[in-house]
DNA sequence: TTGCTCTGCTTACC
DNA sequence: ACTGGTAAGCAGAGCGC
């Protein structure tokens, strides 16, 4: 246990003010018993807990304690059920079975006769019902706008409400007809010669307007090109886009999905509040009068008030997206369990749907607490598992066909659906399952959307409501990295939940098909528990998150969640391009005006050059301040007016403002967009929302809401200087790019040398970073002031290591916290997540000890206990008392598919496909293999197949000694002298 | 077979 | 549809001896 404990402790540290985790992790404790349903789930995690206790009641399990290597706990596993006569078989009750429901819903609801269209889409098809029942919404007083998306049937744009007076989804159709339509710099007289586009089909008429083109930085009159339907633009086939560009002609703002130029010409925020009056919507104002929301107003002016007149305005416009409260919605999580065959390791295809599904579970924020489960031969009742909440309900089913039909019926009724991993499984297989078992369309609440792309992953929506797979979002690089810190490595139910709920799922030895219901129904309830959950905890975070997201992506909701950073910054800028009437440049504008390319990456075939890193000075050094630069590249972007527009300019007055450390220039008129949009979102979290986020005259709830918000700002601020360097990004500018990293490197230069003139030595530094030796406070302020005064950038004392252990290698460090003593390990092999638990704990044992140490003389006490340790740890690696195969375990994360290893088959992949050959178990890209080196063979086994007596001792000497070999450097301590005894005498 | 270099692959840091 | 570059370290592959 004491283990454990301490790898939470380090956590905890390393993501402290960094990520919504620790906000978290601190909170947890204060909040208990303030909020009843809290409670209760906690109550139930806390029973959870103890496994052991749980299932000492139950007589048909075989239960066997095993000591655990790794944490010294006593971990149970549970084997497999006994087999049963089939005198046993107690019966289920008849009163738990579903007694029918005749009431019709979905589609058949009302008696409404629709006639048939060839391939039409589920939800246009549902739209069209609306029609006919009156049911599109007309008027609404505050409805929450989630998503926005097009109806190809009606051929227009349609919103998605959640009405919060009743918590139901309202349906909205445009009726400001709105046009698709593309641009051309061609006049109207022009574009009429071409008779293959005044012929097409598809297109409708031609409009003059106006566009200022901001890399010419002059108003333009350009044509707007109507047509009939959004396909007709930009699609595939014919369209004119393809028209024009079959005449050397070309146009703009073609390839914007429809709907998402619906957004842009309409400036519609999803996850704003709208009302609409006869059909016409409008965007429901936050009350500016309630005292609070005046003086933060008023606050936020102030902030801004010495700024650009761009980031003024622009602030002014959106301020609006942050101090809206975020209403907390109705919803449903669920979760389904399919009967997978024995010994059978794939998961089920969800097209294919073959399996029968067994077990569905509820759980809803208005407290429905449910699981349906079928009647399978061979099964036994009991009464309900020890932990299954006594509030949820069971009922069972003796037809599948009536246990999915009574899902939908519940589908149907939720605004939200919350899954985990929905699109890719449980929503998917529903719907399939539905066709293959001949339940109408018309019941069926699903509509799964190809997804677009290479890998077509699938899309589940609702027809009605709106469907949130967590998968997705959890899985967002962004989100897991900026948002959460890393706080989960993998992207799991059981991963996240325990990172960020500190709960499990309900562990399970037995396999689903042979669980008895009373296990099957809890096992599936807490699924879904946990995945409501996972939006409600601290005061609904991630729900908020979302909303937040929206709001400043300007993406629906339905996207958003699916979509990674690079398309929520795109949508952000085509968003405020449309917004000024600027025009969206085509790609190739850019690359040809702004070739760049002055300096080569370091890395051969990367795009362009990086960040500078210190080479370290080796040895063990005391009292080390370390400053950096406070989000050094999003400050470059403002500072120096970093934008695609900006550098290189076409204004011959700019040509001399030249960009430091790069032959580029940048505008003097105006402040770029690249620049104004991440300065805007660097101030106000700075300034703004991060102070008040541990503001302690606040609220926690207010400590909260505004925690999130910063995060959320976080995520754009961290995220833009990589999309702005992406080559896919579609306002890619190369010398955008390599002008951030250049004035970086720049400035990390300069302050090396202005520390070492003001007589601070420099240890090392990695690209927005210096470590200073002992630096007196003044010496600091000074570096300070000179870093703000002539590098316009904030150079900030972040933290002071009481001890640090440098060797020659960059990116690795030991040190020591002063003040709180945490050990703040980087980049050493002992960290990695592939490294066997054997060696992280020898070198967690070496910390235990450095921790202590302050000056020269405890250090030379502290490398005596070293040697020994590592001595006697080099000699148990191999015997049989020592570690447990899991301790020699080596964990290898899969980047390709297994069939993509072509060139060379390193050996997680050798071991993925022994395993797959002998159980069948498939590996996907992403999954990670657990293996451990052996003698001879593959050089490689994974776990599963594996044994003690198999593995390679030679190997993982070699593994424990350079593993060590990069602290012990750093100690003074060279590996032979730990080997030979007479050298270790002479050593002391 | 051994030693060496180069490259592929994975994971870390910022 | 897809955020960036820099750095370390292991292991496979190829090659000359």
């Amino acid at each position: 246990m004491a283990g454990k404990k301490k790898s939470k402790k380090k956590k905890e540290e390393d993501l402290k003010q960094k990520s919504l985790f620790s906000y978290v992790e601190s909170s947890k404790s204060e909040k208990m018993g303030e909020e009843e349903e809290e409670r209760t789930l906690d109550e139930e995690t806390e029973e959870l807990q103890d496994i052991s206790e749980e299932f000492e009641e139950d007589a048909e399990m075989e239960v066997e304690v095993v000591q655990d290597q790794i944490y010294g706990e006593d971990i149970i596993k549970f084997k497999k059920a006994k087999v049963k006569s089939p005198s046993e078989i107690i019966p289920i009750p008849q009163d738990l079975f579903f007694k029918g429901n005749d009431k019709p819903f979905g589609l058949k609801e009302g008696n409404i006769k629709l006639e048939k269209i060839s391939r039409e889409s589920v939800t246009s098809k549902y739209i069209r019902y609306l029609i006919q029942k009156g049911e599109i919404v007309q008027n609404l007083e505050r409805g929450l706008l989630l998503d926005v998306d097009y109806d190809g049937t009606q051929n227009k744009a349609y919103c998605k409400f959640y009405d919060l007076d009743t918590g139901e989804v309202k349906i909205w159709i445009d009726t400001t007809n709105h046009e698709p339509y593309c641009l051309s710099k061609e006049p109207i007289s022009e574009l009429k010669k071409n008779k293959e586009l005044i012929g097409y089909d598809g297109f409708q008429r031609f409009e003059e307007i106006k566009r200022m083109d901001l890399l010419s930085d002059k108003e333009i009159k350009m044509t707007k090109i109507y047509g009939k339907t959004p396909i007709n633009i930009g699609g595939s086939g014919t369209n004119i886009k393809n028209i024009l560009a079959g005449n050397d002609k070309k146009a703009w703002e073609a390839d914007i999905r429809y709907h998402l130029n619906y957004i842009f010409d309409r400036q519609l925020i999803p996850g704003l509040i709208y009302s609409i009056e006869n059909g016409t919507i409008k965007k429901v104002k936050f009350k500016e009068s309630e005292d609070e929301s005046k003086k933060i107003t008023q606050e936020l002016h102030n902030l801004f008030k010495d700024e650009s007149i761009e980031i003024q305005e622009f602030s002014e416009k959106f301020l609006d997206i942050f101090l809206t409260p975020i209403p907390d919605v109705k919803r449903m999580a669920m979760d389904i369990e399919v009967n997978i065959g024995e010994h059978d390791y794939r998961v089920p295809d969800p097209r294919q749907a073959k399996q029968e599904i067994i077990s569905i579970s509820f759980v809803a924020t208005d407290g429905l607490k449910r699981v349906y489960i079928l009647e399978r031969e061979g099964f036994t009742y009991s009464k309900p598992h020890k932990n299954f909440p006594a509030d949820a309900e069971v009922v069972f089913y003796k037809s599948e066909k009536a246990l999915l039909t009574e899902t939908f019926r519940i589908l149907w009724k939720y605004p939200i659906v919350i899954t985990f991993n929905g699109d890719n499984f449980d929503l998917n297989y529903m719907f399939h399952r539905a066709d293959k078992l001949k339940i109408s369309r018309d019941l069926n609440p699903i509509h799964v959307k190809r997804g677009f792309g290479i890998l077509s992953k699938a899309e589940c929506d609702l027809r009605k409501g709106v469907h949130i797979d967590l998968f997705n979002f959890f899985f967002n690089r962004s989100i897991s990295g900026y948002a959460f810190g890393g706080a989960y490595e993998s992207s799991s139910l059981n991963a996240i939940s325990d990172a960020l709920l500190g709960k499990e799922k309900y562990q399970h030895e037995e396999e689903i098909h042979e669980m008895e219901y009373n296990i099957l129904s809890w096992y599936n309830l807490k699924d879904s528990l946990l995945t409501l959950e996972l939006t409600k905890f601290n005061s609904s975070l991630v729900w908020n998150l979302i909303i937040l997201l929206c709001r400043i992506t300007k993406m629906p909701i339905h996207e958003m969640v699916r979509r990674q950073i690079s398309t929520w910054i795109q949508n952000i800028f085509y968003f405020e391009h449309r917004r000024r009437g600027f025009l969206i440049p085509r790609r190739a504008e850019i690359s040809e005006l702004k070739k760049g390319g002055f300096k080569k990456s370091v890395i051969e075939g990367k795009g362009f050059q990086g960040a500078y890193v210190i080479s370290p000075v080796p040895g063990i050094h005391y009292d080390v301040v370390v400053m950096d630069f406070a989000s050094l590249y999003p400050s470059i972007i403002k500072e120096y007016n970093l934008s695609y527009e900006t550098v290189l300019c076409p204004h011959e007055d700019c040509k001399d403002n030249l960009l430091r450390n790069t032959p580029y220039h940048t505008c003097t008129h105006k402040m770029g967009i690249f620049a104004y949009v991440v300065g805007f979102f660097r101030d106000i979290r700075v300034k703004y929302f991060k102070p008040k986020s541990s503001d302690k005259a606040l609220s926690e709830k207010q400590r909260n809401y505004y925690n999130t918000i910063q995060q959320a700002l976080k995520v754009f601020i961290n995220g833009s200087y990589g999309v702005f360097g992406s080559q896919n990004f579609p306002l890619f500018c190369l010398p955008v790019a390599e002008s951030t990293t250049s004035i970086g490197q720049y400035s990390i230069k300069q302050t090396i040398k202005k520390s070492e003139e003001i007589g601070v030595k420099v240890l090392y530094g990695d690209t927005d970073s210096v470590f200073l030796l002992n630096p007196s406070k003044d010496q600091m302020s000074k570096l300070s002031h000179w870093s703000k005064q002539e590098l316009d950038l904030d150079l900030e004392e972040e933290k002071t290591y009481q001890f640090l252990a440098l060797s020659e290698r960059k990116k690795n460090y030991v040190g020591i916290y002063k003040d709180s003593k945490y050990v703040d390990i980087k980049g050493l092999v002992a960290k990695k997540k592939n490294t066997p638990d054997f060696i992280k704990k020898v070198f967690s044992h070496l910390l235990e000890i450095l921790k202590n140490v302050t000056n020269n003389e405890e250090f030379s006490k502290a490398k005596k206990e070293i040697i020994e340790i590592v001595r006697d740890n080099l000699k148990k690696i191999g015997k049989s008392d020592a570690f447990s195969l899991e301790d020699y375990a080596i964990n290898i994360a899969l980047q390709k598919s297994l069939s993509g290893y072509d060139k060379v088959i390193p050996q997680h992949v050798r071991a993925a496909l022994e395993l797959k050959k002998a159980t069948g178990k498939e590996f996907q890209k992403g999954e990670t293999v657990t293996f451990i080196k052996t003698k001879g063979g593959n050089g490689a086994k994974a776990i599963e197949l594996a044994s003690l007596q198999d593995i390679d001792i030679k190997k993982y000497k070699e593994l424990l000694r350079s593993a060590l070999e990069q602290i012990l450097d750093a100690l003074g301590i060279s590996f032979d002298e730990i080997k030979g005894i007479k050298k270790m005498d002479a050593f002391f």
